[in-house]
DNA sequence: CCCGGTAAACTTTTT
DNA sequence: GTTTACCGGG
């Protein structure tokens, strides 16, 4: 073999016979941290060394942050025109050439959740839906996963329920509105273009005949759908490349189907597996705690997952007394890290749910640490942002009236409740859209004079705007502009309109970087934005600490890891536990553990702040499934544990320590969570011993640590 | 019609 | 503690 090969440079043996395997289907199991990025990238490496044309492969992959990185180490291995993208926006490339044939526009709007939710709750509306009882979220929730499951409105069998009930009475409408509107929602794009593949099989020829190759990453967490459209593209050729793990499955609750992998091997009778299980990324302690505590599960496949790294430390586990006691020890811990010269890039916080992520933003604020939250609330999902993006698509996709009905009165126009229903009951009656409707000049005539004008201007600022659609940028200047919405967001003065201009204009930013680098107008430009999601964030490089949800983590790594509120109901998620499914709870455990490099720390609260109520909480039943001879155990109360050594913890009035102790005076009118108002009577101590002697309107007089104590001083007014 | 107030419900994970 | 739904006065 010649040793100097780059495409096989330090590579093992598992990965080079999967880079090498020539035709034909072959199946990757690939353990954690064993290097199956690596794999695909260098297998598409060899495939255009031995002359297979960069079009003819195809690369899928499940976040544009995982299709992000893979295509830029395929470019660095000289493949720059391969397509690899995720599932999602290659099929609604796809559908932009042959949506029409189901009855959709080129330029079709891409709905998210939220606009998805948006459409249902009008249908409800319509439909004389309380929508007090069922929730719009719940029905398009419920919808969804329908949807993905592979079912359409004439062959579901619902089950019992207000939230059935709905659903059996709207999806049909859904789909139907969904179809006059131009509009796909995200599940969309994987059904309907399986459906143009089932319905007209001579364009599956055509794709077919392109795509060669194709490889899917993450194959564990593909559902039902994803895998037909696969084989759909591939018709008779076997060159199909998947990778994946079982045992980092974490997306059963969209739909991600295990049996996939099993029915490869079925659906492929001539498969190859490869199996890469040495571990090249954690120490050998970290290794061992995460292989414990999956196999645990009993639906699993054992695996032999290895590693030649060194042992390294202990897992830290902390005990912290509350929330914030858990935040703060976690901030010193990284202050010690970064004080020896860690790099801080390479430290990350992991939690099972986004709620969790303020206290330890809290906390690392306080210590003037510099964080990044990856995902949460994305730049897309800000309701500037939203408005004005809803204007382009109505520019671009007239029929959308979700995107319309939500910016026809933003800035307000006097446009209300009464006004709206006449408007679209003459939409209705003309059978138009309701863009249609306002451009016309005998429906706006039978509206107030002042909705008149208003309408007026507005179909003309439409009409102007959509003379720039080559341009995104100078479509979205002119028609933020024109239709006032600069002004509307403009009165600066509080920070929230500080921050929310400057969103608008990174916007602007965003729209003229488009215009230069891609160049394919509006239409392409919203596609773009549609599909940009909040684990997509640019640059973990920048100088700071990342927070993200384990969900999020997948498929990265740290040097060291922190791992937070590991308690019942939270990991494992107790909803998640009343559907029974313990074992995607656990792999999405072996997950966080395995994202680690060299270090983990992992903690968890004896209280914890849930929707507003201080709550006792036990620690997950999954740190007893790590060998204790991997643990160390610190806690709040360990002299050793973080300096606030010896305190004492009052059982009875357990409460959050969730602020600096205000300064506080003998006689001074206070209040306290739950004990309600009171007066201090007396001081003893100082910083973190101090108490307070308070005699409380009801309920007597109490001795507190206002360390732990929520006591905050009343102003005049409030104070009786 | 708009804006301010108060009541209620709510936190699972993502494309 | 936070965000959203509804109601009543300007």
């Amino acid at each position: 073999m010649v040793a100097m090969d780059p495409i096989l440079a330090d590579l093992n043996d598992s990965q080079i016979a999967a880079v090498l395997h020539g035709s034909g289907p072959l199946m990757v199991l690939a353990g954690a941290g064993s290097g199956k990025t690596r794999v695909i990238t260098r297998r598409i490496a060899r495939l255009l060394r031995d002359g297979v044309p960069s079009r003819q492969i195809l690369a899928l992959t499940f976040t544009n942050k995982a299709a992000g990185e893979m295509a830029r180490r395929v470019q660095e291995l000289g493949g720059s025109r391969v397509q690899v993208s995720t599932f999602h926006s290659s099929c609604a490339r796809f559908l932009r050439e042959h949506g029409h044939l189901l009855g959709f526009p080129r330029d079709f709007s891409i709905y998210d959740t939220y606009d998805r939710d948006s459409c249902i709750k009008l249908l409800m509306n319509e439909a004389q839906l309380d929508h007090s009882r069922v929730r719009p979220a719940q029905v398009g929730r419920r919808i969804s996963q329908l949807k993905n499951l592979g079912y359409s409105p004439k062959d579901v069998v619902l089950g019992m329920g207000e939230i059935d009930e709905a659903v059996d009475r709207l999806f049909a409408t859904y789909e139907e509105t969904m179809l006059r509107l131009g509009a796909m929602d995200f599940d969309d794009l994987l059904g309907k273009f399986l459906e143009v593949l089932r319905s007209f099989p001579e364009v599956a020829e055509s794709y077919q005949d392109r795509f060669r190759w194709l490889l899917v990453d993450e194959f564990q967490d593909t559902n039902r759908i994803q895998y037909e459209v696969c084989k759909r593209l591939l018709g008779d050729q076997g060159n199909i490349c998947v990778v994946g793990d079982p045992d980092q499955s974490i997306y059963r609750f969209r739909g991600a189907e295990i049996r996939n992998i099993l029915d490869f091997e079925f659906d492929f009778p001539d498969l190859v597996t490869v199996r890469l299980e040495t571990n090249y990324r954690s120490t050998a302690l970290i290794l061992r705690a995460a292989i414990e505590v999956i196999r645990h599960n009993s639906e699993r496949k054992e695996k032999d997952l290895r590693t030649n790294n060194p042992e390294g430390e202990p897992i830290v586990l902390h005990r912290a007394h509350g929330p914030s006691a858990e935040a703060r020890r976690i901030a010193t811990v990284i202050q010690e890290l970064l004080d020896e010269g860690g790099d801080i890039c390479e430290i990350a916080l992991f939690y099972r749910s986004h709620f969790l992520s303020r206290g330890l933003e809290e906390s690392l604020r306080e210590f003037a640490i510099p964080y990044q939250v990856v995902g949460g609330l994305s730049f897309f999902e800000r309701r500037e942002i939203k408005d004005l993006v809803a204007y382009l698509r109505v520019i671009v996709n007239p029929a959308d009236d979700v995107s319309m009905e939500r910016v026809i009165n933003v800035p307000p126009r006097g446009i209300g409740k009464k006004t709206m229903e006449k408007i679209r009951g003459m939409a209705r009656q003309s059978g138009q859209p309701i863009y249609a409707a306002i451009a016309r000049e005998d429906i706006r005539a039978q509206l107030s004079p002042r909705a008149r004008k208003a309408l007026t201007s507005l179909a003309e600022a439409f009409a102007e705007a959509k003379k720039l659609v080559k341009s995104a940028h100078q479509a979205m200047s002119y028609l933020a502009q024109e239709v006032g919405y600069l002004d509307y967001i403009g009165d600066l003065g509080d920070p929230e309109d500080v921050a929310r201009r400057e969103n608008v204009s990174e916007l602007h930013n965003d729209a003229a970087t488009f215009d230069r680098d891609i160049g394919e107008g509006l239409a392409g430009y919203l596609q773009h934005v549609s599909l940009i999601t909040a684990a997509d964030r640019k640059g973990e490089d920048i100088g700071r600490v990342s927070l993200m949800t384990v969900h999020a983590a997948k498929g990265l790594e740290f040097d060291h890891v922190f791992l937070t509120g590991l308690e019942e109901g939270i990991f494992p998620n107790s909803r998640v536990m009343l559907e029974g499914d313990v074992e995607e709870e656990r792999r999405l455990m072996h997950v966080a553990m395995t994202r680690a490099r060299k270090r983990l720390w992992m903690s968890h609260s004896r209280t914890r702040m849930i929707a507003g109520v201080l709550t006792r909480q036990e620690p997950s039943g999954f740190i007893s499934e790590i060998p204790e001879d991997c643990l160390l155990r610190t806690s709040s109360m360990d002299p050793e544990g973080d300096g606030q050594a010896g305190q004492v913890w009052d059982e009875d009035h357990e409460v959050d320590y969730s602020q600096e102790s205000q300064e506080l005076e003998e006689g001074m009118r206070v209040k306290h969570r739950n004990f309600g108002r009171g007066t201090v009577m007396r001081l003893r101590g100082e910083g973190f011993k101090a108490k307070a002697t308070i005699r409380f309107d009801k309920g007597g007089e109490k001795i507190l640590i206002l360390q732990y104590g929520d006591v905050q001083p009343i102003t005049e007014e409030e104070s009786w």
